[in-house]
DNA sequence: TCTTGACTTCGAGCGCACTCGAAGGGGAAG
DNA sequence: CTTCCCCTTCGAGTGCGCTCGAAGTCAAGA
Protein backbone atom coordinates (compact mmCIF):
# COMPACT_ATOMS: atom_id res chain seq x y z
CA UNK A 1 0.00 0.00 0.00
CA UNK A 2 1.95 3.19 -1.16
CA UNK A 3 1.22 6.33 0.52
CA UNK A 4 -1.41 8.41 -0.26
CA UNK A 5 -5.45 8.18 -1.31
CA UNK A 6 -7.14 6.27 -4.11
CA UNK A 7 -9.43 8.60 -6.18
CA UNK A 8 -12.44 7.48 -4.51
CA UNK A 9 -10.99 8.35 -1.21
CA UNK A 10 -10.36 11.76 -2.00
CA UNK A 11 -13.51 12.09 -3.89
CA UNK A 12 -15.01 11.33 -0.46
CA UNK A 13 -13.34 13.89 1.36
CA UNK A 14 -13.68 16.87 -0.95
CA UNK A 15 -17.54 16.18 -1.35
CA UNK A 16 -16.85 15.62 -5.39
CA UNK A 17 -16.91 12.41 -7.14
CA UNK A 18 -14.09 10.23 -8.66
CA UNK A 19 -15.69 10.81 -12.41
CA UNK A 20 -15.94 14.46 -11.34
CA UNK A 21 -12.01 14.06 -9.85
CA UNK A 22 -10.75 12.58 -12.99
CA UNK A 23 -12.48 15.10 -15.09
CA UNK A 24 -11.03 18.05 -13.54
CA UNK A 25 -7.18 16.59 -13.87
CA UNK A 26 -8.39 15.62 -17.64
CA UNK A 27 -9.62 19.88 -18.02
CA UNK A 28 -6.22 20.78 -16.44
CA UNK A 29 -7.59 22.10 -12.98
CA UNK A 30 -4.98 20.06 -11.21
CA UNK A 31 -1.56 18.43 -11.98
CA UNK A 32 -1.47 14.82 -13.47
CA UNK A 33 -1.11 13.39 -9.88
CA UNK A 34 0.82 10.57 -8.89
CA UNK A 35 0.40 6.85 -9.86
CA UNK A 36 1.19 3.57 -7.55
CA UNK A 37 2.64 1.25 -9.39
CA UNK A 38 -0.50 -0.18 -11.64
CA UNK A 39 -0.95 3.09 -12.31
CA UNK A 40 -3.98 4.01 -9.92
CA UNK A 41 -3.90 7.61 -8.91
CA UNK A 42 -2.87 8.78 -4.73
CA UNK A 43 -3.69 11.96 -3.96
CA UNK A 44 -1.13 13.47 -1.22
CA UNK A 45 -2.47 15.93 1.10
CA UNK A 46 -1.07 18.51 -1.58
CA UNK A 47 -3.61 17.71 -3.84
CA UNK A 48 -6.12 17.38 -1.50
CA UNK A 49 -5.84 20.92 -0.06
CA UNK A 50 -5.70 22.03 -3.92
CA UNK A 51 -8.97 20.63 -4.41
CA UNK A 52 -10.18 21.91 -1.61
CA UNK A 53 -9.30 25.43 -2.41
CA UNK A 54 -11.12 24.96 -6.15
CA UNK A 55 -13.93 23.57 -4.41
CA UNK A 56 -14.18 27.13 -2.70
CA UNK A 57 -13.27 28.80 -5.81
CA UNK A 58 -16.30 26.84 -7.51
CA UNK A 59 -19.11 27.14 -4.61
CA UNK A 60 -18.40 31.45 -4.36
CA UNK A 61 -19.46 31.04 -8.37
CA UNK A 62 -15.68 30.91 -10.33
CA UNK A 63 -16.04 29.70 -13.81
CA UNK A 64 -14.07 26.26 -14.89
CA UNK A 65 -12.44 28.58 -17.21
CA UNK A 66 -11.18 30.50 -14.30
CA UNK A 67 -10.22 28.21 -12.32
CA UNK A 68 -7.91 26.50 -15.40
CA UNK A 69 -6.37 30.20 -15.79
CA UNK A 70 -5.38 30.17 -12.25
CA UNK A 71 -3.99 26.48 -12.24
CA UNK A 72 -2.15 27.15 -15.59
CA UNK A 73 -0.87 30.30 -13.62
CA UNK A 74 0.14 28.16 -10.37
CA UNK A 75 1.78 25.67 -12.54
CA UNK A 76 3.86 28.94 -14.20
CA UNK A 77 5.84 29.04 -10.98
CA UNK A 78 6.42 31.95 -8.37
CA UNK A 79 6.78 34.45 -10.78
CA UNK A 80 3.30 34.56 -11.26
CA UNK A 81 2.10 35.12 -7.97
CA UNK A 82 1.19 38.83 -8.54
CA UNK A 83 -1.20 37.74 -11.14
CA UNK A 84 -2.68 34.58 -8.77
CA UNK A 85 -3.39 37.69 -6.17
CA UNK A 86 -4.87 40.29 -8.29
CA UNK A 87 -7.12 37.14 -9.91
CA UNK A 88 -8.38 36.54 -6.19
CA UNK A 89 -8.77 40.03 -5.05
CA UNK A 90 -10.83 41.03 -8.31
CA UNK A 91 -12.88 36.83 -7.61
CA UNK A 92 -13.38 38.15 -4.17
CA UNK A 93 -14.83 41.94 -5.24
CA UNK A 94 -17.46 39.56 -7.46
CA UNK A 95 -18.13 37.80 -4.22
CA UNK A 96 -19.06 40.78 -2.40
CA UNK A 97 -21.06 41.78 -5.04
CA UNK A 98 -22.72 39.21 -5.19
CA UNK A 99 -23.99 38.60 -1.65
CA UNK A 100 -24.69 42.72 -1.45
CA UNK A 101 -26.99 41.47 -4.32
CA UNK A 102 -28.53 38.64 -2.86
CA UNK A 103 -28.95 40.93 0.41
CA UNK A 104 -30.88 43.55 -1.86
CA UNK A 105 -32.83 41.00 -3.05
CA UNK A 106 -33.76 38.88 -0.17
CA UNK A 107 -35.81 42.37 0.89
CA UNK A 108 -38.14 42.20 -1.61
CA UNK A 109 -38.64 38.72 -0.63
CA UNK A 110 -39.37 40.35 2.51
CA UNK A 111 -42.05 42.46 1.19
CA UNK A 112 -43.78 39.76 -0.20
CA UNK A 113 -43.61 37.51 2.68
CA UNK A 114 -45.39 40.28 4.84
CA UNK A 115 -47.65 40.85 2.08
CA UNK A 116 -49.05 37.26 2.47
CA UNK A 117 -48.65 37.13 6.06
CA UNK A 118 -50.90 39.91 5.71
CA UNK A 119 -53.83 38.53 3.26
CA UNK A 120 -53.73 35.25 5.75
CA UNK A 121 -55.01 37.40 8.12
CA UNK A 122 -57.78 38.95 6.56
CA UNK A 123 -58.64 35.92 5.34
CA UNK A 124 -59.39 34.56 8.50
CA UNK B 1 -51.29 52.08 -29.89
CA UNK B 2 -52.60 50.25 -27.05
CA UNK B 3 -52.02 50.34 -23.69
CA UNK B 4 -49.18 48.40 -22.23
CA UNK B 5 -45.49 47.28 -23.21
CA UNK B 6 -44.49 44.89 -26.16
CA UNK B 7 -42.07 42.42 -25.78
CA UNK B 8 -38.90 44.31 -26.70
CA UNK B 9 -40.00 47.02 -24.37
CA UNK B 10 -40.83 44.72 -21.43
CA UNK B 11 -37.74 42.77 -22.01
CA UNK B 12 -35.66 46.04 -21.54
CA UNK B 13 -37.38 47.16 -18.68
CA UNK B 14 -37.00 44.27 -16.64
CA UNK B 15 -33.03 43.06 -18.48
CA UNK B 16 -33.92 39.64 -19.96
CA UNK B 17 -34.18 39.01 -23.70
CA UNK B 18 -37.58 39.50 -25.34
CA UNK B 19 -36.22 35.62 -26.28
CA UNK B 20 -36.35 34.81 -22.58
CA UNK B 21 -39.76 35.99 -21.91
CA UNK B 22 -41.39 34.66 -24.62
CA UNK B 23 -39.69 31.16 -22.78
CA UNK B 24 -40.97 32.34 -19.73
CA UNK B 25 -44.68 32.37 -20.87
CA UNK B 26 -44.01 28.66 -23.16
CA UNK B 27 -42.80 27.09 -19.80
CA UNK B 28 -45.63 28.92 -17.62
CA UNK B 29 -43.88 30.69 -15.42
CA UNK B 30 -46.04 33.42 -16.36
CA UNK B 31 -49.54 33.64 -17.78
CA UNK B 32 -50.48 34.26 -21.21
CA UNK B 33 -50.04 37.78 -21.34
CA UNK B 34 -52.74 39.76 -23.21
CA UNK B 35 -52.46 40.54 -27.02
CA UNK B 36 -53.30 43.43 -29.22
CA UNK B 37 -55.42 43.41 -32.51
CA UNK B 38 -52.29 41.55 -34.35
CA UNK B 39 -51.73 39.06 -31.54
CA UNK B 40 -48.49 41.20 -30.26
CA UNK B 41 -47.80 40.73 -26.69
CA UNK B 42 -49.15 43.56 -24.48
CA UNK B 43 -47.23 44.00 -21.09
CA UNK B 44 -49.46 45.73 -18.31
CA UNK B 45 -47.56 46.84 -15.56
CA UNK B 46 -48.88 44.23 -13.39
CA UNK B 47 -47.25 41.53 -15.88
CA UNK B 48 -43.89 43.56 -15.58
CA UNK B 49 -44.24 43.33 -11.48
CA UNK B 50 -44.34 39.68 -11.72
CA UNK B 51 -41.36 39.81 -14.13
CA UNK B 52 -39.27 41.55 -11.88
CA UNK B 53 -40.32 39.28 -9.42
CA UNK B 54 -39.15 36.46 -11.02
CA UNK B 55 -36.20 37.82 -11.95
CA UNK B 56 -35.55 38.63 -8.12
CA UNK B 57 -36.10 34.66 -7.56
CA UNK B 58 -33.73 33.70 -10.18
CA UNK B 59 -30.86 35.32 -9.43
CA UNK B 60 -31.51 34.28 -5.93
CA UNK B 61 -31.27 30.85 -7.20
CA UNK B 62 -34.35 29.67 -7.46
CA UNK B 63 -34.66 27.09 -10.30
CA UNK B 64 -37.29 27.45 -13.22
CA UNK B 65 -38.89 24.68 -11.67
CA UNK B 66 -39.72 25.91 -8.66
CA UNK B 67 -40.75 29.31 -9.91
CA UNK B 68 -43.21 27.13 -12.46
CA UNK B 69 -44.57 25.85 -8.95
CA UNK B 70 -45.16 28.88 -7.58
CA UNK B 71 -46.76 30.50 -10.50
CA UNK B 72 -49.24 27.45 -10.69
CA UNK B 73 -49.41 28.28 -6.70
CA UNK B 74 -50.20 32.21 -7.77
CA UNK B 75 -53.35 31.26 -10.74
CA UNK B 76 -54.91 28.78 -8.13
CA UNK B 77 -55.87 31.98 -6.39
CA UNK B 78 -56.14 33.11 -2.66
CA UNK B 79 -56.22 30.41 -1.21
CA UNK B 80 -52.56 29.49 -1.94
CA UNK B 81 -51.23 32.07 -0.32
CA UNK B 82 -49.83 30.18 2.78
CA UNK B 83 -48.11 27.77 0.87
CA UNK B 84 -46.66 30.74 -1.19
CA UNK B 85 -45.59 32.40 2.07
CA UNK B 86 -43.74 29.16 3.14
CA UNK B 87 -42.40 28.80 -0.40
CA UNK B 88 -40.83 32.05 -0.24
CA UNK B 89 -39.56 31.16 3.61
CA UNK B 90 -37.65 28.31 2.68
CA UNK B 91 -36.39 29.82 -0.25
CA UNK B 92 -35.36 33.04 1.77
CA UNK B 93 -33.30 30.48 4.65
CA UNK B 94 -31.57 28.78 1.71
CA UNK B 95 -30.73 32.18 0.43
CA UNK B 96 -29.10 33.04 3.78
CA UNK B 97 -27.16 29.65 4.33
CA UNK B 98 -26.17 30.83 0.82
CA UNK B 99 -24.87 34.23 1.94
CA UNK B 100 -23.39 32.66 5.06
CA UNK B 101 -21.40 29.96 2.51
CA UNK B 102 -19.95 32.90 0.71
CA UNK B 103 -18.47 34.33 3.62
CA UNK B 104 -16.98 31.47 4.81
CA UNK B 105 -15.15 30.84 1.69
CA UNK B 106 -14.40 34.15 1.30
CA UNK B 107 -12.29 33.66 4.55
CA UNK B 108 -10.23 30.82 2.91
CA UNK B 109 -9.79 33.16 -0.22
CA UNK B 110 -8.75 36.22 1.83
CA UNK B 111 -6.20 33.89 3.45
CA UNK B 112 -4.62 32.70 0.19
CA UNK B 113 -4.76 36.35 -0.86
CA UNK B 114 -2.57 37.13 2.09
CA UNK B 115 -0.25 34.49 1.78
CA UNK B 116 0.45 35.55 -2.24
CA UNK B 117 0.95 39.21 -0.59
CA UNK B 118 4.29 37.34 1.69
CA UNK B 119 4.93 35.90 -1.10
CA UNK B 120 5.53 39.06 -2.79
CA UNK B 121 7.05 40.86 0.15
CA UNK B 122 9.72 38.18 0.37
CA UNK B 123 10.64 38.18 -3.64
CA UNK B 124 11.94 41.83 -3.46
C1' DT C 1 -7.62 -20.06 -7.88
C1' DC C 2 -11.61 -17.41 -8.04
C1' DT C 3 -14.29 -13.54 -6.95
C1' DT C 4 -14.97 -8.95 -5.76
C1' DG C 5 -14.58 -4.32 -6.21
C1' DA C 6 -12.20 -0.28 -7.12
C1' DC C 7 -9.50 1.36 -10.44
C1' DT C 8 -8.18 2.74 -15.69
C1' DT C 9 -9.42 5.37 -20.39
C1' DC C 10 -12.58 7.02 -23.67
C1' DG C 11 -16.43 8.97 -25.54
C1' DA C 12 -21.23 9.83 -25.27
C1' DG C 13 -25.18 11.79 -22.76
C1' DC C 14 -27.69 14.85 -19.65
C1' DG C 15 -30.13 18.82 -17.29
C1' DC C 16 -30.40 23.48 -17.06
C1' DA C 17 -31.44 27.94 -18.83
C1' DC C 18 -31.47 30.02 -22.23
C1' DT C 19 -30.34 31.52 -27.31
C1' DC C 20 -30.78 31.58 -32.03
C1' DG C 21 -32.55 31.22 -36.67
C1' DA C 22 -35.99 30.45 -40.12
C1' DA C 23 -40.11 31.83 -42.23
C1' DG C 24 -43.72 34.74 -42.24
C1' DG C 25 -47.02 38.84 -40.65
C1' DG C 26 -48.30 43.42 -39.67
C1' DG C 27 -48.04 48.55 -39.22
C1' DA C 28 -46.05 53.11 -39.25
C1' DA C 29 -42.84 56.42 -41.93
C1' DG C 30 -41.33 58.31 -46.28
C1' DC D 1 -46.48 51.36 -52.30
C1' DT D 2 -42.18 50.30 -50.42
C1' DT D 3 -39.15 49.96 -46.72
C1' DC D 4 -38.12 48.90 -42.27
C1' DC D 5 -38.44 46.95 -38.02
C1' DC D 6 -40.44 44.52 -34.60
C1' DC D 7 -43.48 41.11 -33.96
C1' DT D 8 -45.26 35.93 -34.40
C1' DT D 9 -44.39 30.50 -33.86
C1' DC D 10 -41.51 26.56 -33.99
C1' DG D 11 -37.80 23.73 -33.40
C1' DA D 12 -32.99 23.26 -33.15
C1' DG D 13 -28.54 24.63 -31.07
C1' DT D 14 -25.33 26.23 -27.29
C1' DG D 15 -22.36 26.37 -23.13
C1' DC D 16 -21.64 24.79 -18.77
C1' DG D 17 -20.49 21.35 -15.50
C1' DC D 18 -20.68 17.41 -14.79
C1' DT D 19 -22.35 12.25 -15.14
C1' DC D 20 -22.56 7.84 -16.93
C1' DG D 21 -21.44 3.52 -19.22
C1' DA D 22 -18.50 0.32 -21.63
C1' DA D 23 -14.62 -2.43 -21.68
C1' DG D 24 -10.74 -3.73 -19.58
C1' DT D 25 -6.89 -4.10 -15.55
C1' DC D 26 -5.27 -5.25 -11.16
C1' DA D 27 -4.73 -6.59 -6.19
C1' DA D 28 -6.45 -8.29 -2.04
C1' DG D 29 -9.41 -11.64 0.50
C1' DA D 30 -11.89 -16.34 0.89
Amino acid sequence: MDRGLTVGEAAAKVGLSAHTLRWYEQEGLVEPVGRDGAGRRRYESGDVDWLMLLTRLRTTGMSVRDMRRYAELARRGPHTVTERRRLFEEHKARVLERIADLHRDLEAINVKIEIYRRMEHEQQ
